[in-house]
DNA sequence: GTGAAAGCGCTAACAT
DNA sequence: ATGTTAGCGCTTTCAC
């Protein structure tokens, strides 16, 4: 069934019945009713590609993720649910870490003339500045996870620093002043501002950072079990508290304590970022720092939309604030035990 | 850039660009480096939109989801990879839930003309069930999740029943007799063959169900914690095991016995299914029944594409089998403790 | 081996 | 208010 065979069934032609279909005035109602029948009757389902060539919309918004992880679920079904409604559909990618991938992908979303591309940044690289710069001058971009300083791209980021200082302001109101930190992997510049804020707190309140203190990860729970052991072999003194970079390692952490029968939070304290969903449900429950994902994912696709209807609007760097939640895995040192 | 102007550019016919774009024979070598050259210094990129048009293949799968969750994500991402790959987009689409919805984005798919359809089922209605076979008249679909046992239509099942009847069968032969059992949400028919396995194998070795040893959940955290609750408070006997239906609820389950004082795995022992990226992590290390989920969309997408180029194919329902992961939280009854 | 031309199923400008 | 028609940017016959 194509919009011609609806023309012929009603008697009118094809012009009228696009107009029926896409709910355009100047039609009788009459008319508007029989043709409304016939696609009824006929199920008849317009051809969006059909569609999309003609009137060079393609009512599609591409995603563009590094590797497709847990992480990402919540802000993807934020984008998803958006869309959807709004009638658009959308095209999703993931690149499995290799950076050629990513080109193709992006490449690929263009070729499929998406209106505005949300790109989850994951490790950023100059060629990636390089890429993401030009193809914003051709199709909206905003960026998720990172953004790029120096370029007027839109971004929605998680208040990374901010967060941090929550996390550390609360460890130090709990009377902690040896903490150690868990740090994200290199190329996260947004993992970097956390790092700042665990610095700058450390010196604002004269805490010295002692050897050992600070410890790489990947973000995995693997990675924090071997933090965490690290930050106790390499530290003469050991630390009272550890902050992590993300629940992951925070959790990792903590079972590498256990299992050298440290008590936490008795004898070390540990606290996370995120508040992914395991994190209330884990024993202790682990005291973090809430970063609400689908709100993010929200605030992305609506900027995404805000930007294709305005290319000239100015470049919004949209900062989500995080919220301290406080549960079991932090212990208050000005208490008693 | 389009066709037309590269033509002009390299001074051939836009057939002729076709041809070498798409790889196709009928071009002198020469010409073809011509063109290649052309395309590559302007950049050009095939609107595919255009092509898919002309060529009524549209090289996309639709991928429709219930509301998106961690679940989901192993699945995903392997299909993505495998169409990305491939040179297929991947369309995606979820529900949050609500049926119209799913029937909208069932037809969103259908006018997008993608060329097949991956169907994660969910909740499974009569309704869906009449939908379902009406659009797979048209395109190719592959259930996920469930089948449709009366319909011929391919899909892809991890092996629920002899996955519990492995959980089973390792409690029994860790000494268990009184095993209580979690259920799976009632629209669940998967989850309902996981009940099965635990009526049969408590049969067969002539095991008792004791009243309240089965307890409803909606597959939550929060509904094992409860389910644990009501196995406790509604049994005048209470069980050595519990096997919960997903690895969320049986910590769940493990929460609520910690909350109440009871050790896991020295008092109760329980057992999960899924084998969740926490299973290995939580405290006790879960034992579990392991779902590989990249596996399960990895034939999914497979049998799509063979399902594609070949619609008569017998439909074929592929059980993927479940494999024993044991760690911590089940006690051998027969070992001294 | 190469090009001209006829669509693909729509939308949108232009007539009427 | 309705219809005619010219594209949209490609692929694909069919001639040459």
């Amino acid at each position: 069934m194509k919009i011609k065979d609806i023309a012929k069934l009603a008697g009118v032609s094809i012009a009228t019945v696009s107009r029926v279909v896409n709910d355009k005035p100047g039609v009788r109602d009459e008319v508007r009713e029989k043709v409304k029948e016939v696609i009824k009757e006929h199920e008849y389902k317009p051809n969006l590609i059909a569609r999309g060539l003609s009137s060079k919309k393609s009512n599609i918004i591409g995603l563009l993720l590094p590797k497709f992880t847990a992480y990402y679920t919540e802000q993807v079904d934020a984008i998803i649910n958006y869309c959807n409604q709004k009638g658009y559909r959308v095209m999703i990618t993931s690149s499995v870490g290799r950076f050629e991938g990513e080109l193709k992908n992006l490449n690929m979303l263009y070729k499929s003339q998406v209106e505005g591309i949300l790109y989850f940044v994951g490790k950023m690289t100059e060629e990636k500045k390089e890429n993401i710069e030009k193809i914003n001058k051709e199709i909206p971009v905003v960026l998720l996870d990172q953004a790029i300083e120096e370029l007027s791209i839109p971004a929605v980021l998680p208040d990374n620093y901010g967060g941090a200082v929550k996390a550390m302001n609360y460890l130090v109101n709990s009377g902690h002043k040896k903490i150690a930190f868990i740090k994200a992997p290199y190329y996260d510049l947004e993992g970097e501002k956390r790092y700042r804020a665990y610095q700058d707190i450390m010196k604002r309140n004269n805490f010295e950072i002692k050897e050992g203190y600070v410890q790489g990860s990947d973000y995995s729970i693997e990675s924090g079990y071997k933090a965490m052991e690290n930050i106790l072999s390499k530290s003469d003194q050991m630390p009272t508290a550890v902050l992590a970079s993300n629940d992951g390692t925070a959790i990792g952490a903590i079972n590498y304590l256990r299992e050298e029968g440290i008590e936490v939070p008795e004898d070390i304290s540990v606290m996370g970022i995120d508040d992914i969903e395991i994190a209330k449900h884990f024993i202790p429950k682990l005291t973090t720092v809430k970063q609400d994902l689908y709100y993010v994912g929200d605030e992305a696709i609506k900027l995404l939309f805000d930007y294709i209807d305005n290319k000239d609007l100015k470049a919004k760097k949209l900062i989500v604030e995080q919220e301290l939640v406080i549960r079991d895995s932090v212990r208050n040192l000005n208490d008693k035990l």
